[in-house]
This record gives C-alpha cells, sequence and structure tokens, in this order.
DNA sequence: GTCTATACAATGATAGAC
DNA sequence: GTCTATCATTGTATAGAC
C-alpha cells in the first residue's frame, strides 16, 4: 500500500456555511411560545445532526427565536437538551406502565409491553441515542443524566412479566432477564428500522413475527 | 408549572478549556508514524465523544502530531473518519466470512456467528453508531458512507444459515428472516451492553443464554 | 512528512434597551 | 420575555520553512 498526500477535494474552512442569519422566521399562526418553539425544534435537530453538530444558531433559525429567549429560558445549550430529554423520559414511562396494566396471558402482556416499547423508542430514537452517547464515554463535557436507569428498569419490568408467566405454567422454566433482553432486543432492532430498511418494509408487523420467534422459545407448549 | 427564567449554571462562553497547546508529547518508545498515531488517536476520541464533538485539535494532542499531518494524510477531519471506517468494515466483514465458513450442525453455526457478530460489534461500537448517526439524518454534513449495506448483508448471511437449517429439518418452518433479525436484536443488545450494565456481568455469557431462548423457538424438537 | 505560525469563519454566550 | 449588537474563544484549515 503505497504512502501518499491525501488527494480528496479539500474544502475551504467550516465547509457548512449558513444562510446569512436574516430576521427569524416566525410565521403568523405559529402558536406556541419561545420555550416550546424551542424545545420542539431542538428536538428535530439534535435527532438529525445530534446534540454536538446542532449549532444554538440552528435551534434558533428552527424556532424562529433570538438567542436570549433560549438563554432565559434554558441557561444554555445543554440545558435545552436536559429539558428535552426529561420531558421524551417521562411520556416514556407513562407509557410503558400504561401497557404494564393491561390484563390477559402472559403472552399477550409480553406482547403489548413490547410494543409499547417499540413504539415509544421510535418516537424518541434521535433523543435516545443522543443521551447514550453523552452517558457512554468519560464524563467529559457531558450532561449527567440518568437514561441506562430507564433502559435498566424498562428491562426488569419485562422480566417480571416473564416471570409472571413462568410462575403461571404459560412459559417454560428459562432465566426471566435473559429472555427479556432477547426481546429488548427485538424491540432495539425495531426501532433501528432505518439501518435495516431493505429488509424491514413494515416494522411493527416485523416486531410481531420476532416476538412470536422468542415467544415460541418460551411456551410450554411446542409450536 | 411556572414559568420564570432558568437558574440553573451558567457558565462562562465556551466551558471547556483546553491546554494551552504545546509541544505535542510524543513519548519516545512510540512507534507507528503519524497515519496510524492519528487513525487510532481518533478512534479512540470518536468512540468516547462522537465524530461532531471531537476537534482536530483533541485528536492531534491525543495523536502527538501536528495539524499538517493530518491534513497531509487525510485531507480534512472527514477524511480521518472515512479512513477508519472502512478499515473498520474491512475487519468486520473478514471476521464473518471467516465464521461463516465453520462447519457443523445449523444451531452451532448460528451461534458462532452471532458471536462472531458480537466481538466485532463490541470492538467497534462506537465507530459503528457514528457512521449511523451520520448515515440516518438527512444527507447535511454527512460523509457518505455505505454502513447500513454492511449490517443488511450481515443479517442476508444469518439468515442464509437459518435457512439451510430449515431445509435440513433441524429447525421448525419460520420466516428466516424473522429469526435472523431476532438473532441480530440479540447481539445488538450485547454490543450494548454498556447501557445495561447492572443486568449484564458477562455479555458473552449472557449472549449466549439469549441465543439458546430464541435457538429453543427455532428447533423443531420441543427443548 | 513534519514543523511553526497564523488566517479567519463560526461558535456559545452576554449586555443592555425595550 | 424578547430584541439588537457584540464579545472572547474555539473551530477547521493553510502557507511556507525544513
Amino acid at each position: 500500500m503505497t504512502i501518499g498526500p491525501c488527494e480528496e477535494r479539500r474544502l475551504g474552512p467550516h465547509p457548512i456555511r449558513e444562510v446569512p442569519l436574516a430576521r427569524p422566521k416566525r410565521t403568523k399562526e405559529s402558536d406556541a411560545g419561545g420555550r416550546e418553539r424551542l424545545l420542539r425544534a431542538a428536538t428535530r435537530l439534535f435527532a438529525a445532526k445530534g446534540y454536538a453538530a446542532t449549532t444554538v444558531r440552528d435551534i434558533l433559525r428552527e424556532a424562529g427565536v433570538t438567542a436570549p429567549v433560549l438563554y432565559y429560558h434554558f441557561g444554555n445549550k445543554e440545558g435545552v437538551f436536559l429539558a428535552l430529554a426529561r420531558e421524551g423520559v417521562g411520556r416514556v414511562e407513562a407509557a410503558l406502565q400504561q401497557a404494564l396494566e393491561r390484563e390477559g396471558a402472559a403472552a399477550e402482556r409480553v406482547r403489548s409491553f413490547c410494543h409499547a416499547m417499540a413504539a415509544v423508542r421510535r418516537q424518541y430514537v434521535d433523543v435516545a441515542w443522543v443521551v447514550d452517547a453523552i452517558l457512554s464515554g468519560p464524563p467529559e463535557a457531558a450532561p449527567h443524566f440518568d437514561f441506562r436507569e430507564l433502559a435498566v428498569h424498562t428491562v426488569r419490568q419485562l422480566a417480571g412479566l416473564i416471570h409472571a408467566g413462568i410462575e403461571s405454567g404459560e412459559f417454560r422454566d428459562v432465566d426471566p432477564l435473559q429472555a427479556a433482553l432477547a426481546l429488548s432486543g427485538a424491540v432495539e432492532i425495531t426501532a433501528r428500522a432505518r439501518v435495516y430498511e431493505p429488509l424491514i418494509a413494515n416494522a411493527e408487523e416485523q416486531l410481531d413475527g420476532m416476538l412470536s420467534v422468542i415467544l415460541a422459545g418460551l411456551a410450554r407448549t411446542p409450536a
């Protein structure tokens, strides 16, 4: 392999050019106050480009407000993210709690819990991976935020459902945690459906198929 | 809920302070040339902080070289990432090809393929999700790189193994693709073991357990 | 192939008026 | 609560010597 200077396209300093920041485009019908608008804009942008790659100016332009509005409500860029993450976690918890309260056979309860996980994860994948990314490394420049706790708690709840199914004799005597992790894996794949795009036409349907495969392995009576 | 100014810690401009860039710390025993050193440093940093949050200066300091070395070899920051991603993909392909060539019962072949996937994913999770993140959004500031193709190809290979198991009568007549996706999910969970830390003591062992659960659902003869 | 020195745009954040 | 104007710092990238 030859060694030599890289000949690929060289760019001038800072390739990402921005439209000259003119008057923020606040359309007449836009309703919500600055706080809400900022939160929504930030969610869209963090999702599309990630936390670090999204600049404060990006958020301002997208929200149609000016800098002091952001700093007034959230203190700084990190504050925007934290507010947004907290809100997201709240909704996830609510959705899962609701799914947990459903009645029925263990297999059905597991199924609807997993679908709820997938739905909520699909809605917040992007926020999720941003938080995750921030958490995974060393604590440098990292907004401290407990997202792992939510993930772990969710798997535990799922394991609880499986444990109940074993107790009732509906499931074989497997390790509930391992089964719960396997099911979470299916949910995870669904949430990342974009990556497997050519393989997954209908994510919800595909998830149901995966759940069937795994639940067959849990059932006491062979399929 | 009251609305008011955010009172959380305000920071001066640019909280992340850098040590005044002095002479790069190139220890005497450091062997490799600039190219290798840069690649290794960038991998570590992208892994810890993500692509966007890692600055060229970070990479230079970590590698112990100066700016022109980077621009000579890779053209720009993106070039460093692409070089590193290409190298990673190459290794993944090699590892999986090797696992694919193993002989034995279908269940065993599936198992070792999944373990290879996990091993290689665990080694490159960070690069993987950086690429993934870059790919998922709209094509803004996105180095064009085909990582999805690798993921899809891998699932297809796994589905092939399962299909063979069905043909030979070892597995039930399930949808090979759904089974392959479910197995990929287990691998994915293992690769993200950090997130589920309190639940996963030994990732490899846990993966084996998950595979057992799923393979039980595939087996023709009940467990 | 690697160094010193530096250009200059974009960044996060603030002051102070209204 | 929101605006205009602006700051200091960081960011990517280059010129030119060796």
